[in-house]
DNA sequence: AATGAATGAGAGTTCATTCAT
DNA sequence: AATGAATGAACTCTCATTCAT
């Protein structure tokens, strides 16, 4: 059967089906056929949609960029840096959470969770950096080279936590090591909320 | 002509030839053919060696997994764990380097860099941590989850890296900052040698 | 130039142009190319239609003996069993003519033949079966494995057949014999008319 | 290790193990390296006896034809027709059970055995044919085609064989119906020795 | 008589993409 | 906006065969 509906509505869900099942079988081995079969829609339409494969990747890693932006805009409204840090990463956890195939990684092609993860990623460093930045008691810090040790610290985390490594009271002792903060000075740390 | 060769010696040039290819253009935008042309012999003779280009990839990443850890073994014959640890990030990063494909992780199809990545990472650990154990003076260090920290470490400064921050004072104030070591007590920092 | 047809329209041509192939060349001689050429489309197509050649092999026998079904069941609405008799060898042998390469198997690769031929015959037994029971004469036949008596008939028919020995007098006089049929009973064999 | 080997045992254990290769796994499926691994021998002395993999398969059918011939020459070594078709049947069912694989011929690629059933059965209807018209006693038969008669006697008890119907008493009643004979004439039948 | 590394043509199969409807 | 039959280029992989040793 023939069913439209709204081209906008359309286009999200295509890029949503695709992302579940690139993440899950990676890009390669997940073919447009059955993107459109998970749909219930024919080929050729999502070839309305997007001119090729690859723009539909892109178009995934925008939409999910938009998303992660988002959240992360709002994690960012607090007083204090520590508090907007917090903040950040609790974020970035629960978006690696919701993303189980990042778990997942070695046994798949590991090329979209690849450039999601450098992408969540580069996010939080620059809003991490704005936290560091825009906030009047961003002098207590007592650090060398504070953005450099951000992205150490975003990525490094990141990749310890998709090891398995996901006890708060790690992280948040690990953060307050690399960025010199005072002991403790960021517990309760905010994944004891949602775990 | 007819070529005929050791069998090792074979092995290893297709093993080399196509870690090249595969990082130059990723996993899936090399073909056999391509890996057969470049070294003039017969795409059949790839199949000789290697049951399938999955079994290739295999061999790639042992083989280089191996003489990660082979450099890595000699750069711990040191005494003190300081040494150890600029011995350790010395090769790290002299591989990183000499891979420069590792740069270009978002041109191509980053699958394989990712694995070599990781497993290059999950190498660099271990002898971190063996440094840290194996040594008298590890007491020196003043670190809540040491194990953790060298994780978080050595996977972020390899993004670090790979982003472009290559600066040796950097480095070496990032590392004694997150394992608490006394400042400068990294300096002179091996990459002054090689850059 | 692209042209569009009724998928059971394409698949059946599909078949039919693979089986003349496969009993011309033999199966493992007949690549997908030839047939797709043949036919003027486009490799894909075929595994548009079949997963693989294979299952197209197997299509063609449904699709024989199908046909040879629909011809049997035709020539057994008769009244006494000897004439039923007559219908089914009189269809078994048009058949095996109509399938000229049965008579060459020597010379290509026997298998899609084989099968062929062992489908052909089992349908039938399966009629010559139902024709000496459904009928009322049929205690006309004065044999001990009735049964076992049809299939060494039909196979050992069909063989001598393909042997080249096609004269409706010798048929019908072996089939008279074997069966305990009384002598001439077959006479006039339905042969007669179409050779 | 290099084994050398007198050239006539040599050919004669290449013959032997491909035809136990190629009956097990069909023709098509069966490579030259399996049969020279299966020998321990290197794939050039394959090739070094044989022209090529048909011309295996041709000597195969030969060495095959031989050894069918000296038995049946044996078996015909009897006073009557009917003790001369007592033999020759005995040894056609024999090799039919020394081949298992002729009793799975739907399950492989069928076409060796097809070459090997037609053969042998070739070579059984000569031998029947001979004992039929050597024989003092040969007009005992009462029946208009007997060489035809052979044939399909032949060729018909085999495939009745290869569908499972091995029962000795069926096969003498056959034959003394088909044949003509006294009932029970061929009583005992042969293969009651060896069931 | 024997080896086995090397060849190379070509097979089956996949799939992103197109386009007439 | 939607369909799905059709395309065609490219891919991985196979294997009978060769030949220098």
């Amino acid at each position: 059967m023939r069913v439209s509906k709204e081209p906008a509505v359309r286009r999200q869900e295509i890029i949503n089906t695709a992302h579940m099942l690139f993440e899950r079988q990676g890009i390669h081995k997940t073919t447009v056929t059955q993107i459109a079969d998970e749909l219930s829609i024919a080929k050729g339409l999502v070839y309305y949609y997007f001119r090729s494969k690859d723009e539909l990747v892109d178009a995934i890693i925008d939409s999910f960029s938009l998303e992660v932006s988002s959240q992360l805009e709002t994690a960012i409204q607090m007083e204090t840096a520590t508090d907007k840090l917090k903040g950040i990463f609790h974020v970035y956890f629960k978006i690696i959470t919701s993303h189980p195939m990042l778990l997942n990684i070695k046994s798949c092609d590991p090329s979209l969770l690849s450039l999601i993860k450098e992408r969540l990623s580069e996010i939080a460093c620059q809003y991490a950096l704005r936290a560091l930045k825009d906030t009047e008691d961003a002098n207590t810090l007592n650090i060398a080279f504070p953005e450099h040790m951000l992205r150490v610290l975003i990525y490094g985390l990141g990749d310890l936590y998709l090891e398995g490594i996901q006890d708060p009271v790690i992280h948040a002792a690990v953060i307050e090591q690399t960025l010199g903060l005072k002991k403790e000075s960021l517990m309760p740390f905010p994944e004891d909320d949602i775990l």
